[in-house]
DNA sequence: GTCAAATTAGACAGTATTGTCTAAACCGTC
DNA sequence: GACGGTTTAGACAATACTGTCTAATTTGAC
């Protein structure tokens, strides 16, 4: 098979994973129901942590299995081979952040009592739901490292992950704007530079090196929020 | 060696890399001056090439043998074996990156006669030349890639690339607060702050997978700089 | 307890990679 | 043209990894 070819048939497969394969696929899978369930999760637990570190040339199944404490074989009933184990991995993170953006995105102040308290808690959730835990991390590396490889893989996800947020906040920040409690031109990119502003200091952080504390993430979003409202306040 | 071992003498030779080689570390080096410097820079092209699209463990130097017209051969006469070839790419870029940083530091504008217009200007020289040419991600990607394997390799450069580009757009920030052209409580943060507003543009067009164009980097500073002006202005 | 499905350890072939070594070819300088 | 250093192609051993296969064992449902 083409690699091309390949990486599509991945990305068709990467958000369906979680369901259970038949003859179809020629996969065995554990039934719903069955408390061998748990296996699966820890071997795609124990994969994202190696993707993660190691990205997908650098992981080795071995590892993954021996990390999992599940057997080389079981890995490869599951999951064919290390580009569907790959996409299944990506597949189940990629849906853990977008049901996590669903939550926070309910959360956007519509009529709020206090603009910047409330713009600062959203920022808050952001970065400690999204940007800033193990998903968003293995996703930002990941994408960075093999987005060109398996561009099929993260398309589809962008589609209903950064760009559902921007278009979601940017109606939102549209109709604070009408309401008189913004002041702001062009929504979308105001969007774009509050996401900014909130992930300045985080940004920052991860330059150098290290991953942000609960303090920080709340710093980092008073900080931004405080300067968009002057810029649009 | 051990590992990290390893690592803290790739990172002390980083930056030495470019001067030629003696008896001291066993390797045969050409001469200055002489025409075949020139392999060493194909080397190291098409080595950065190669680390860059798949990472340390996936790039093979087979191939950078191949993409540089070279036989493998040469490539450990030059640097020894891979991590030496990886510090040594590292380096160069390193070095060059901090190059171009010191040229565009030098023109933040002092005393502004359109502070607005001097401030894009600085912010566009800054991502044409750092932010969003081949260096900047180069750079980007392998921090994040193999930045936790490699940590002395990169602290270095921190102090000299990222943390001097704060430092000293915090002081001129600073001093254009005490002029009276800004209005800036925290230097430091504003220097952040002002970074990623001039990238917001920036990082959307590399979430969306794709390099800006010179336009779009030239918007991009023109949205950043107004709205830091909106804020601090 | 029985049975089917899942899991395991290990052998195995095939392939890729790193790094070394050698002998021949090459190049610039004198 | 002779010489020293550089480059080259290729053979080579050592290692690692992927993916398959098998036979034995374990597990869960009934």
């Amino acid at each position: 098979m083409k690699h091309a070819d390949k990486s599509a048939v991945i990305a068709s497969r990467a958000f369906a994973c979680s369901d259970f394969g038949t003859a179809e696929t020629g996969l065995s899978f554990t039934r719903p129901g069955s408390g061998q369930c748990m296996k699966r999760d820890t071997i795609l637990d124990a994969a994202a942590r190696a993707f993660c570190r190691d990205g997908f040339a650098g992981a080795s199944i071995d590892l993954i299995a021996a990390e999992a404490s599940v057997s080389r074989q079981t890995i490869y009933n599951h999951y064919r081979d290390k580009e569907m184990l790959f996409g299944a991995v990506v597949g189940e993170i990629m849906e853990r952040m977008n049901a996590a953006l669903s939550g926070i995105l309910t959360t956007f102040p519509e009529k709020p009592d206090n603009l910047e308290q409330e713009l600062t808690l959203f920022a808050i959730r952001l970065g400690k739901n999204c940007t800033c835990n193990r998903d968003g991390e293995f996703l930002r590396k990941l994408i960075q490292a093999e987005g060109e490889r398996y561009p099929e893989l993260f398309a589809a996800w962008r589609e209903i992950g950064p760009a559902r947020v921007w278009s979601t906040v940017s109606d939102k920040l549209a109709r604070l704007a009408k309401s008189g409690a913004l002041d702001i031109d062009d929504p979308d990119l105001a969007v774009r530079q509050f996401l900014a502003l909130v992930n300045a200091d985080l940004q920052f952080c991860g330059l150098m090196g290290k991953t942000p504390t609960e303090k920080e993430i709340e710093n980092a979003a008073r900080n931004g929020v405080r300067t968009f409202l002057r810029a649009f306040g």
